[in-house]
DNA sequence: GACGATTTGGACAATGCTGTCTAGAAAAAT
DNA sequence: ATTTTTCTAGACAGCATTGTCCAAATCGTC
């Protein structure tokens, strides 16, 4: 037996996760870049620098390979997202400046970075045949983030720096207006320069506080 | 010859006409079911009834028939727009109703619709492998889109309507609040009722005024 | 250094798809 | 009615891909 004790049964020690993560990256880059029906796994497993055949000791299957990705990818952006969430500016010293920052990190942390733009585009590509994987994704990702958002939202109009009558809709405007400027973009594969990021951000957030700021 | 004076060269009559058409319905469909590499020529040839063969006489490659599929579609969906924009309310009675009553349309026979979802869908699946093709979407589609819309906005700020400062960046949000409730569900597929269009627009709408209504 | 586990690279059958070709049926044009 | 064109259905070669198998090389551990 080659098993450590602190490592359980399943799981022999050292190379063996480290290409399991680069059969899972590159994996992620070969079926965005492709989909999922024009990957192949010879691409994968050259990619990350590894034999076809280890491709299928770690995942077994194209489609379970495809599966680990999903999960991987929507695990890791959940994560981000309420990292940068719990950056929310509760007590705003400028509310403006301070909520652009926020929308800054969101643009650049969560949507556009590369995380972001993959896992938007296998829900686009794969979605629809898959439901039962992305109904998961929904409910963790987009689900929770709008209800937590909205609850910042409540929480700041509830200390008199924001005028709201439905901070659910706010949520979800307020996520409308940051990627209003840049989905086109996104969807064609551009690179999103800080600049742009930064800019999209502004101006997604003077016209938030033009319709529910304190005036 | 089987040709007719009044047709031209390469265009034999009746029912030929009809197929091409047909095929291209189903190459839609199936190719954004399957994405391009997923979708076969014998699954587009038995959705549009037609031998195999017919679509090869018809568009003569798999990729010659995507970028005719991306083509009609890119042409249609620009078409719908420009005629929902052509009622643009220049002369509104009520601003607020008459703009969720253009945002509704714009949702239902442009966004929502098959055209726009499949549009969307092929996008963001080849865009990246098809540059060329969808750069010259996004000029016709999105770039006209926008500085049309602009240009309507500034009118109506001209009148006394709104208060703009910058027209551009106000055209692109209207747009962006009006999807911010339905591009997860599009992303997956879901099918949008006449209710969920009308409140999204109603949102959307009321939050533009708020931001940019006179008070 | 010896052991067990993992990895490699290559061969392999099975499958599916593209694009071509054929001969005959069907449809349109004359 | 005849002729020309298009359509069909199927066969076909060529190629790519999936997933399995195996012997030899490699790696980590004892």
């Amino acid at each position: 037996m080659a098993f450590t004790d602190t490592i359980p049964d399943n799981c022999p020690p050292r190379t063996h996760a480290a290409k399991r993560v680069s059969i899972l990256e590159a994996a992620t880059d070969v079926f965005c870049r492709e989909g999922y029906a024009g990957a192949n796994i010879d691409m994968i497993a050259a990619e990350a620098g590894v034999s076809r055949q280890t491709v299928y000791n770690h995942h077994g299957d194209k489609e379970k390979l495809f599966i680990a990705v999903v999960r991987a990818l929507t695990e890791r952006t959940n994560a981000g997202i309420f990292a940068t969430l719990a950056r929310f500016p509760d007590q705003p010293q400028d509310l403006e400046s301070d909520l652009t920052e926020f929308a800054v990190r969101l643009n650049r942390n969560c949507i556009c970075n590369s995380d972001g733009k993959h896992l938007r585009k296998l829900i686009e590509m794969e979605g629809q045949r898959y439901p039962e994987l992305f109904a998961g994704w929904r409910e963790e990702g987009p689900g929770k983030t709008w209800t937590a958002l909205a609850a910042r939202f409540a929480r700041l109009a509830h200390a008199g720096h924001l005028e709201l009558d439905n901070p659910d809709i706010a949520a979800r405007q307020f996520l409308g207006l940051i990627n209003a400027e840049l989905d086109v973009s996104m969807a064609l594969g551009d690179k999103i320069d800080e600049h742009r990021a930064r800019s999209a951000a502004s101006n997604a957030v003077r016209t938030f506080l033009r319709a529910f700021g304190r005036h």
